[in-house]
RNA sequence: GGUCUCAUAGCUCAGCUGGAUAGAGCAACAGCCUUCUAAGCUGUGGGUCGAAGGUUCGAAUCCUUCUGAGAUCACCA
């Protein structure tokens, strides 16, 4: 790496000139900027302190040093405290060499010997179908383990589904009592919506109910438990915890169309998992535990037989882990689970992809795990991802502005098919084709468009606009990509990847090595979005790329370049482009196509 | 109320551990297809980086205070 090779003279050029030492870490060496001439950038002022002379003294000092010692180097200068310096162009035209063909250029193949990291993402309830903020956290999840597998890491991806509690209670009562034995297959609806149904009609008899006996002068909080359908629901818990055959035999049933319903969707999505753990299986792992806590007296026992741990000295509240009636909570639940998947995998670190809503609990759960002398609690990470909005605010499942994960998929492929007919690009495709080209488009937009937001931060979608297909766009990216293999199709007779091209023939036009040093930056790009599991990173990289290509791609002529030396470089310069826009696309889960 | 996050162009977002004159896209306006795919390219306008202090050779970035928005603090998950 350039970078390294200039940090490390540069500490020797202190070293020699003043006689002092500086860590290579605290070297900035960064890209030059446009306006200036040079490819890397040393910032002197910090070692003007071990000079003592004036900023431009010391970059003067430390460029002759460099330029004498570096053979790569051609020129220097010096503006103000900065130190723009000019490697030959050879340099670059080798480093085009050593790569173009590499199709996992960027990326660390050394896989596989580590200790795993596990990513868990998705984590559904199976009371409802997933809806936008889920689609964020898989693409998220799915998107950030081939970053880190694009690191050199052994990743499994695990899914932990919330199949149990009171929630899918609801949604089963709801059914028992209105469905009239209604299914997927009777009505036609998707498994999970179908579940989603019988959610909301829950909550609308339940709502009616609580306003009924709140007109008979009882509070709204006594109401809320003493309607009869709460009442039920609980029932119906406490029958399931007590493995009550007939409520069993339901909940399979009804878990079983919500995961046909998931499955799709996780399907049309791209995401997968190595592992799914069902919280019907792992509830109870938390139990032992805590138990164990009691033993050792890190945890304590109220009179009411309630478990918490304190955390004052922390800075924290205490927390229940186990209630009065000895059942289990959802902390408690998470530390066994935690504990569960660290003793079976022994991983480097467990990542959570779960929103920001959640930071309280993951600071409670790792220092719970912490007094517990779990010393592995330091393995657990949760990525913390922000909340997609809408325009007035969040999104409430009560008020109907949720948008629906299935529903979004199939507006932008219908809208990818809209505008791509509108275009005539797909005049001469098969419909088999023409649909893979749709579904291609449609979800590389929504991908983008959420990916490319960091994500820890919240983000605003508003469904009255369409999700944009021009500009800093996923098809915008499609397209180049398409562009490139079709100027490669059209080149047939000329290009050969495999052919070795004469260094000395090739001469850099400006946007040919922007192009190039652009190209060199990927494999840092992809570092830096693994070491902070951001795959907007990423997006936002592969978006440059595509931009600076369609640059050169409108200012320089391939396949009409008279020099056949030349008009060959350029189309391996493509291709090369292409190759790194695959890899860096891929990485987000988003497809590219050959023509569109 | 305690804790924590966020605030950059009309809108949606970049700006990596502090570095040169804060960048894109959309929207608006003006150009470019007899020439390798116009889902493209070029140009114009648009900013007190929420406000005020501070640290530093240097602050959108770090610290403090204030304003505004949000999250969270359940015997819910």
């Amino acid at each position: 790496m350039f970078e390294k090779i200039l940090a490390e003279k540069v500490c020797e050029s202190i070293n020699s000139l003043y006689q002092q030492t500086v860590s290579s870490d605290l070297v900035s060496v960064q890209k030059t900027r446009k306006e200036f001439i040079g490819d890397f950038t040393v910032v002197v002022f910090p070692f003007t302190k071990s000079s003592k002379k004036s900023p431009e003294i010391t970059a003067n000092e430390i460029g002759d040093f460099l330029k004498a010692e570096l053979p790569i180097i051609k020129s220097f200068n010096v503006i103000k405290g900065f130190l723009n310096i000019e490697f030959h162009e050879s340099e670059w035209v080798n480093f085009f060499f050593e790569n173009k063909n590499s199709i996992t250029y960027g990326t660390d193949e050394n896989s596989g010997n580590s200790k795993p990291i596990v990513v868990e993402y998705s984590s559904p309830n199976t009371n409802k179908p997933l809806h936008l903020g889920h689609i964020r956290n898989n693409l998220l999840g799915y998107s950030v383990a081939n970053i880190l597998k694009a690191n050199g890491q052994n990743v499994i991806k695990v899914n932990l589904v919330n199949d149990r509690g009171i929630h899918i209670c609801k949604s089963m009562l709801a059914w028992q009592k209105w469905g009239e034995g209604e299914s997927p297959e009777s009505s036609g609806l998707k498994g999970d919506h179908l579940i989603g149904k019988y959610y909301v009609l829950f909550d609308k008899h339940y709502k009616e109910q609580i306003a009924e006996l709140v007109s008979t002068g009882i509070s709204e909080d006594d109401a809320k438990k003493q309607a009869a359908l709460i009442v039920e629901a609980q029932e119906m818990l406490l029958k399931w915890e007590h493995h009550d055959e007939e409520v069993i035999a339901l909940w399979k049933k009804m878990n079983a169309w919500v995961y046909q319903g998931f499955d799709v969707t996780y399907k049309r999505m791209g995401v997968d998992f190595d592992k799914v753990y069902y919280e019907s299986e792992t509830y109870l792992l938390g139990k032992s535990l805590v138990e164990e806590g009691l033993q050792k007296g890190t945890l304590n026992k109220k009179e009411d037989n309630s478990v918490w741990a304190d955390l004052t000295a922390d800075g924290f509240d205490e927390k229940l882990l186990l209630r009065s009636d000895g059942t289990s909570v959802y902390m408690t639940q998470d530390l066994g689970t935690a504990e569960l998947r660290y003793d079976e995998m022994l991983p480097s670190k467990m990542i959570y992809v779960v929103g920001n809503e959640q930071n309280y609990h993951f600071d409670v759960l790792k220092l719970v795990l912490k007094k517990l002398g779990k010393d592995w609690f330091d393995a657990i990470q949760h990525l913390s991802y922000g909340m997609v909005e809408l325009p007035e605010g969040k999104m409430k499942s009560r008020e109907g502005t949720v948008v629906d994960a299935d529903d979004l998929i199939d507006e932008m492929i219908s809208t990818a098919k809209q505008t791509t007919e509108e275009l005539g690009k797909t005049n001469d495709f098969s419909q088999a084709e023409a649909d893979e080209l749709y579904r291609m488009i449609g979800l590389g937009a929504l991908k983008y468009f959420i990916l490319k937001v960091d994500p820890t931060k919240n983000m605003v979608f508003n469904p009255k606009e369409s999700i944009d297909f021009n500009g800093n766009t996923g098809p915008f990216i499609q397209y180049t990509y398409a562009r490139i293999q079709s100027v490669l199709r059209k080149a047939e007779a000329q290009y050969n990847s495999e052919e070795v091209l004469d260094a000395k023939e090739i001469a850099l036009l400006p946007k040919e090595k922007e192009l190039l040093r652009l190209l060199y930056e990927f494999s840092q790009v992809v570092k830096i979005a693994g070491d902070i599991l951001s795959p907007a990173i990423i997006a936002n990289y592969v978006f440059e790329l595509a931009k600076e290509y369609n640059q050169f791609y409108h200012e320089i002529p391939i396949l009409k370049e008279p020099n056949l030396a030349l008009l060959k470089f350029r189309l391996h310069l493509s291709a090369f482009t292409a190759n790194v826009i695959k890899i860096s696309v891929n990485l987000l889960g988003i497809e590219v196509p050959e023509r569109m």
